[in-house]
DNA sequence: TAAGCATATTTCTGTATAGGAATATATAAA
DNA sequence: TTTATATATTCCTATACAGAAATATGCTTA
């Protein structure tokens, strides 16, 4: 995972227009008055989003339509995976405390879900 | 989902950060040690991740062990869902598209897997 | 209380980049 | 071929922020 991967998403406007993308293609003239921003800025921030790999353009006469890729947010996803193990080992931890709390406190019955420790 | 967030992780050396805490808690030194980075700046890039809650700290003696917490990237996974749709639709249209070609080749027999249009 | 280690904070500087304004390019229509 | 529309590009400026160096704070032990 790349840092400038993320940096891409975390510019407010990108990650509008990113966001935006989701409902589908759209031409930049659209972008521009859905978000209220001006066209050369959407222009620059369409042109850092092609070359992170966020969008690709279809030319249609005139226009020139965005539309999402979804492989950079195949990436991310693939990235947060190495953190759902340590989710998981959280809750497990997580588990053992509330055991061993039950267990301090009334030593009847064991466990009734899965515990790694 | 803010930018904001995105932005935390967004530079280098703190994605570094996080990616070592996956290991386990670590005090500060051995972060400075491992990631070869002066003090100050770890000191700053933890406040930082702090403050974005993507870590907790616990005082021991006059180390302060660092830890990652998990809600900031249960935030991110979140987010991410509502791009999976995205990817579920892309599918499909890819899926609509392949079975339109084997319509087109050799109109013989229906299609095998779920399709939606 | 003094001394020592671990960490935090402050100040300064350089750099990257987002936005504004003007202009260039490309396609379509008259 | 001129004009209009849609988008891209260039140049400039201001701001945010990461790193360096120096210093401050806090905890521990003698």
């Amino acid at each position: 995972m790349k840092a400038k991967l993320l940096s891409v998403l975390a510019e407010p406007n990108r990650l509008d227009i990113v966001e935006l993308l989701r409902n589908g293609p759209q031409p930049v003239g659209e972008i521009c008055n859905k978000l209220k921003l001006h066209q050369p800025q959407v222009s620059k921030h369409l042109n850092v989003l092609s070359k992170a790999g966020f969008v690709e353009v279809h030319p249609e006469a005139q226009q020139r339509i965005y539309n999402l890729r979804i492989e950079p947010f195949q990436e991310i996803d693939t990235w947060l995976n190495s953190y759902r193990k340590f989710w998981k080992d959280s809750f497990d931890r997580l588990d053992d405390y509330l055991i061993k709390l039950q267990e301090d406190e009334m030593k009847k019955k064991g466990k009734s879900h899965g515990k790694k420790k």
